[in-house]
RNA sequence: GCGAAAGUGGCGGAACUGGUAGACGCGCUGGAUUUAGGUUCCAGUGGCUAUGCCGUGGGGGUUCGAGUCCCCCCUUUCGCACCA
């Protein structure tokens, strides 16, 4: 190979990455005597081709391994598939081919981008969540949670289009209609498995705490999520039944101010309410039209209806009217509330459109009048009107109504969880299949050990109306495990977060037939930078917080958390909005890389706004970025004979002086910073570093050590570029001789004696303006300097007729004249 | 509705723990090179009523000093459990 005149980048990354790939350079091994470091890009859906999203993920994914890696780790980075989902279904529908080839093409398809990208990824590790070699183990973790009791069945509503007969994801419910043929939606309720994700509510919110390497808005995120809150179970009786109402309070300290309690419409209370009163019945009907998204819910108009039944209040044995009420849901806590108007605002609204009475329990503390015609008053005080308990504070009557309730046996204290059991089955053919067979007698029995995985097939015809193993008599039956009679096998499939939540953890040992997972696992995990949307920041991040406790629970993982850091990347904007079909601003990496190549496409991504940003995109940006990477190049061109012999007469830098000395030094200052900013993952001020050295050395003075002082800051620009352009940065470093691999040099260090100064220089100010610039000799001590700084004839002007009061000095900084 | 963020020149962004606001790049202006366009190189570039004043979404506050800390407000973005 030899150095072109012109940089030609598609022929030196084709070079470049058949390098990598001859000499397997991203495949790694367990290596005990080695310090590992797992680092994660979130992998994508094969959705068919790479959006500029995805370039940006796994472009910081790719620096942070390389980084990571020229500093000497042991750096895994593997990638895969998301393979199962709806939009596979949708493709199917629209073009007619089986979900399955559908997905499998796009992989192909991809997969050549990534490698056309240069990604540094161990392909040898890659998975496709969708191959039954992936998920029967998730089959038999399943199996296993099955038996420790981690998993239940109950019904739970969906979305139900009464004209296509099939269950419709939030997604493709359209202001309450189905978005092909625009019915209008029912709620229905279906059997479902369940996940105990509650079981393990505490221990995900505590473990937020140990997560210091997480941003703090995720962290609050999953708090707010979970949302653990102590209150009291209430237990009212109900006029004609002997089964108490429950209901769940954070404020039992107005208590005493119920003026009538609310259940779900899917309620048995409701439904007993309706028998006889045709108003409540249509009522119940009216609200099986509502979405079952919680958005959708929360900004819908609050609605009621009067049951007619009667609850009994606990302590005070006062009747209260029981409504029904489209903004209690079911299935989450009670599926009841009670309700006191004066303390709270959502009952306030209920009461003043219903007529119902506004009962003042709780007077501020301050002992001033809250209008309660205005407003609920919500903050804690001091009990009113409350009969024994009137006069104690909010915190002293929680506690002694808790106790009174519990020693009437009906109540307790109770700690509760915002967060919900994980529904995890799907009524859709492109997913994994949940493991269990129905049978007659037996019941749900979960499939054995030796029969799994239950596999998906792939060959169908598939018309988007229900998914087709629901008919397909050789997949559904079957006989019971247990009892060897006829069964069927279940036809639901998981919620492709199930796929999501353990990835990570098979990379390890993707190979492994025998186990789920084995000690390769525990040399890598947890994984110690994961990189991936801040949509991702709930759901996502805490399914597979859970699953590592339960791999952890049984004997798989050897940690606690799955995830060490988390950077969650901003997203890609083209003209101050998000980058997306329907938008129609979408930018096709697959044209710039073939218009720039990878490392120009890699270098203004990492240049145009820090990682966690959004980013705004820009074609002059990508010119500007394919322009510095020419200028890099084409400074090798001219000083190839410079940059080849200044390697070999470094060493002694004693001598130099003057402006090859400054030259030198600023040199350092800048690789100072831009050390510093690699390691806070702040790419885009190290290409602006990288910018600076490019600018900086063509104008080292010729002479001297002219040769040294510019091969010196030319190897330290192309290393900090390396992780960033890797293509380009190899090529010139073997080429100029600098060594083979640029990934195996040693990382730059500054040298901290190249960074003294003789003379530093002061901001003055004078009454926090900035009037003058003082220079002293460097190691002076304050005195000199705030003489130095007074004798300015700028700063002179301006104290001129005044006082000076006080000088501030600011080591190395600044100084500031008080005057007055 | 609830929860979480973000607002800095014409644009993307920089500013270490409160210490020169605008690094670096884009764009723009002028010049050089070129037959021309493009490329490349050099210089300039926050605003204004310019010896100075004003400037980090708006309004208050703390401080010698605030983009940075505190309070209120506005706008935009993300998530809300079946999109992934």
């Amino acid at each position: 190979m030899a150095l072109d005149e012109q940089y030609k980048p598609e022929s030196i990354e084709e070079q470049t990455q058949q390098q990598w790939e001859a000499q397997q350079t991203f495949r790694v091994v367990e290596d005990s005597e080695r310090e590992s470091f797992y680092c994660l890009s979130m992998f994508p859906y094969p959705s068919g081709r790479l959006h500029m999203g995805h370039v940006r993920n796994y472009t910081i994914g790719d620096v942070i391994a390389r980084y990571q890696r020229m500093r000497g780790k042991n750096v895994l980075q593997p990638m895969g598939w998301d393979a199962f989902g709806l939009p596979a279904e949708n493709a199917a529908i629209k073009n007619n081919v089986p979900p399955a080839k559908w997905t499998y093409e796009n992989i192909e398809y991809m997969r050549g981008q990534l490698k056309r990208l240069g990604f540094g990824y161990d392909w040898s590790r890659e998975i496709a969540t969708c191959r039954p070699e992936y998920y029967r183990w998730e089959q038999w973790l399943f199996t296993r949670l099955f038996e420790k009791g981690l998993v239940y069945k109950r019904t739970a509503p969906v979305n139900w289009c009464p004209n296509d007969q099939t269950v419709l994801a939030n997604e493709q419910v359209i202001e309450g209609r189905c978005w092909r043929c625009d019915t209008d939606v029912e709620r229905r309720e279906i059997p479902q498995y369940f996940m105990k994700i509650t079981a393990y509510a505490d221990e995900l919110l505590r473990g937020l705490d140990t997560l210091t390497g997480w941003p703090e808005q995720v962290r609050t995120m999953q708090r707010n999520w979970i949302g653990r809150s102590e209150g009291v179970e209430v237990h009212f009786g109900i006029e004609g039944s002997e089964q108490p109402l429950k209901v769940f309070t954070t404020r039992p300290d107005t208590l005493m101010g119920v003026s009538y309690v609310a259940v779900a419409p899917e309620h048995p209370l409701a439904f007993s309410g309706a028998v006889n009163n045709p108003e409540v019945a249509a009522f119940i009907e009216e609200c099986r039209h509502i979405e079952t998204a919680e958005a959708a819910m929360e900004t819908m108009e609050k609605k009621g209806v009067d049951t007619g039944l009667k609850a009994i209040h606990p302590i005070t044995g006062e009747k209260v009217p029981v409504y029904a009420a489209n903004f209690v849901l079911m299935g989450y806590g009670e599926g009841a509330v009670m309700a006191v108007p004066a303390h709270d605002q959502r009952d306030w609204e209920f009461a003043q459109k219903y007529g119902l009475p506004i009962t003042q329990v709780i007077a501020p503390a301050d002992g001033s009048t809250p209008d309660l015609t205005a407003a609920a008053y919500t903050d804690k005080g001091v009990l009113v009107s409350s009969g024994d308990f009137s006069g104690l504070t909010s915190a002293e009557a929680f506690d002694a109504i808790a106790a009174y309730l519990e020693g009437e046996g009906k109540g307790c204290k109770r700690v509760n969880y915002r967060l919900r059991d994980w529904g995890v089955s799907r009524q859709r053919y492109w997913g994994c299949p949940i493991p269990i067979v129905n049978c007659p007698t037996c019941g749900a029995v979960p499939v054995p050990e030796d029969q799994l995985p239950v596999v998906l097939p792939e060959d169908v015809a598939f018309d988007g109306i229900g998914s087709p193993i629901k008919r397909m008599a050789e997949f559904t039956n079957t006989t019971c495990p247990k009892c060897g009679g006829k069964a069927e096998r279940e036809t639901d499939t998981f919620d492709t977060f199930m796929e999501s939540s353990w990835y990570y953890a098979r990379y390890t040992c993707r190979d492994n037939q025998q186990a789920m997972l084995d000690e390769r696992a525990r040399y890598w995990l947890p994984v110690d930078q994961y990189i991936g949307g801040i949509e991702h920041a709930i759901l996502h991040l805490l399914y597979a917080r859970f699953y590592h406790k339960l791999l952890r629970d049984e004997g798989l993982v050897g940690s606690d958390e799955p995830f060490t850091n988390l950077l969650t990347q901003g997203m890609v904007l083209k003209d101050g909005a998000k980058m997306s079909k329907s938008k129609g601003n979408t930018v096709d990496p697959q044209e710039l890389i073939e218009r720039y190549g990878a490392d120009t496409v890699r270098l203004f991504t990492m240049f145009a706004a820090p990682p966690e940003q959004s980013l705004e995109w820009s074609d002059s940006g990508v010119e500007g970025a394919y322009r510095f990477l020419r200028r890099v190049w084409a400074f090798a061109v001219e000083n190839r004979t410079a940059l080849g012999a200044g390697q070999s007469r470094q060493g002694n830098w004693n001598e130099l002086e003057g402006e090859q000395a400054a030259a030198r030094r600023q040199v350092h200052e800048v690789l100072q910073q831009a050390l510093a900013d690699f390691g806070k993952y702040q790419f885009n001020t190290v290409v602006a570093a990288c910018m600076k050295l490019m600018n900086l050395l063509p104008g080292v003075p010729a002479g001297g050590r002219r040769d040294a002082v510019v091969a010196e800051g030319y190897g330290i620009l192309l290393r900090l570029l390396g992780p960033i352009a890797p293509h380009i940065s190899q090529h010139l470093w073997s080429e100029l001789g600098y060594g083979d691999d640029i990934l195996a040099a040693p990382w730059p260090e500054v040298d901290e004696s190249a960074l003294v100064k003789d003379t530093i220089e002061l901001v003055v100010q004078v009454n926090g303006k900035v009037r003058g610039k003082v220079s002293v000799p460097a190691g002076v001590d304050n005195a000199a300097i705030e003489q130095a700084a007074l004798a300015d004839t700028n700063v002179l002007r301006f104290v001129e007729g005044m006082e000076v009061k006080k000088v501030i000095v600011v080591p190395g900084r600044l100084v500031n004249v008080v005057a007055k």
